[in-house]
DNA sequence: GAGTATGATTGACGATTCGTCAACTTGACG
DNA sequence: CGTCAAGTTGACGAATCGTCAATCATACTC
């Protein structure tokens, strides 16, 4: 309430108008603009207080406008949603530049997921609420179909790492069993602690290792498979931590910055 | 819109009253009779459709009564949460009844888990709902701490069944893991895996035995923590069955009856 | 049994927020 | 310059939320 006078206008009411240049104007650069003005209003408010108007009235279009992109509070919500996946695509593409066996492989990619969950907690938060009903229910079918092709393709990526995997000779996929079924314990195991990790940051996870949960569940699933080599016959630890300081060194910095910190204090 | 016409009445206002008898009117009683409506209320026009005018126009009682019990819509999602909660717990109290091996008993609690997500889709969504910051912006305090008391319970109550086997012998808990941390593995996991399968009821898992997918998911876990006998040694799709005819045959006859099927169709 | 204090209950109401749409603006084209 | 399609606007109606001054039921006092 005290911050962002620019709130408050309402007769003074912007002016600036931006037609299309050049024959036409760029939707997509456009949406992107609007997602990063939601996110700050999240970062800014909560989710509790992300409104259409707060939209509205910090960028240079007007109500209708940004209703032609987004049919419903909802269907922003989605998109912020497919935002965090697009994200999440980006880091799971970098750990797939991880030299290594194909467990560490796997690893890497696991690794990158918790990262993404860790470094953007409000695009995570999207995630998590796009499942939820409310939203879904409410979100435009054409999104819909985007998200699931985008989360597809997620599964595809990681699919490919398990199948070097069995090719290799480091995992054998038992009878009777489907590489979707071994799939989808992956992902069940990645999705369940990120999400209790982010949603329970305060309460019951008090007495948790939080820096290691992840891995520590990780290798469990992956000692359950047999995906060789088992935890007890390498020191995964230590590849958990070589992960970081060879692909994502930057970004664990950032985490820990004080500054980091503070951004997503309150 | 075409059913329920008692939504519409507006100056036909229900002057039905139901003050205090015997000095003192049932709290909890009427609590629970609300989340009663706002259950069918959701049911029937999904979470999107949910108002809190629908429910004072189901109840006895006014709008400033309602908002008595429950400071928000949110706070009313939450303690539609708690009430899922406590189902579950009865659920899982009940699975502690079977006997046999320790990791049988387990699978008889992630049995009940399992069961109560299926068994109770609308109730499951709200322990989703719940953990949405939209949602948990707007909860009372005072609702917070009591389920983050109830979600302490359960946890101990599961807790409880990995000392026996840890005393048992048949679990070897390895040198600097905490149980906590086994313990949050086993919670990822299932609400992982339960999530999942709830929130993506179409799309993405089309070619997933859902049937078996939670007892595959366990197993893996339950196999990467050593816990014996492993699946390897023992048919633990025959005890998974064998869970529940002897403990759920009820609940499961009414899973698989058409009519259930109908109730949650649309 | 009349009077009164207490606390629960009520529903009309103000405030928000959502999403729509008729009117308007722009640039392209003939 | 007139016209047209496409894109944009913001005032507005509708829906919903949550509040609160007035009202009512009960218990208690005298």
């Amino acid at each position: 309430m005290v911050f962002c006078k620019r709130e408050q206008r309402r007769d003074d009411a912007c002016p600036i108008r931006r037609f299309k240049k050049n024959g036409r104007v760029n939707v997509a650069e456009r949406e992107a603009h609007l997602l990063d003005i939601a996110e700050q209003v999240v970062e800014q408010y909560g989710f509790a207080g992300l409104t259409m108007d707060k939209i509205v009235n910090r960028c240079a279009y007007s109500k209708g406008t940004v209703y032609n992109h987004f049919s419903s509070k909802e269907d922003l919500i989605t998109a912020l949603c497919i935002r965090a996946m697009r994200t999440e695509m980006g880091y799971l593409n970098r750990a797939l530049a991880f030299e290594g066996s194909s467990r560490e492989r796997a690893l890497a990619g696991h690794f990158a997921y918790q990262l993404y969950a860790r470094l953007h907690p409000t695009l995570f938060m999207c995630v998590l609420s796009a499942k939820t009903p409310a939203v879904v229910e409410k979100t435009s079918p054409a999104r819909m179909v985007q998200m699931q092709q985008l989360e597809q393709d997620i599964l595809s990526l990681s699919t490919s790492l398990m199948q070097a995997a069995i090719a290799a000779g480091d995992l054998t996929v038992p009878a009777g069993v489907s590489p979707q079924q071994l799939m989808f314990a992956h992902w069940a195991t990645a999705f369940g602690t990120s999400a209790l990790l982010s949603a329970e940051a305060s309460s019951n996870l008090k007495e948790l290792d939080r820096e290691q949960a992840s891995l520590f569940n990780i290798n469990l699933l992956l000692d359950g498979m047999g995906w060789r080599p088992l935890s007890g016959e390498h020191d995964y630890r230590e590849v958990w931590h070589r992960i970081g300081q060879t692909l994502f060194k930057q970004e664990l910095e950032r985490l820990n910055s004080p500054q980091h910190a503070q951004e997503n204090a309150r």
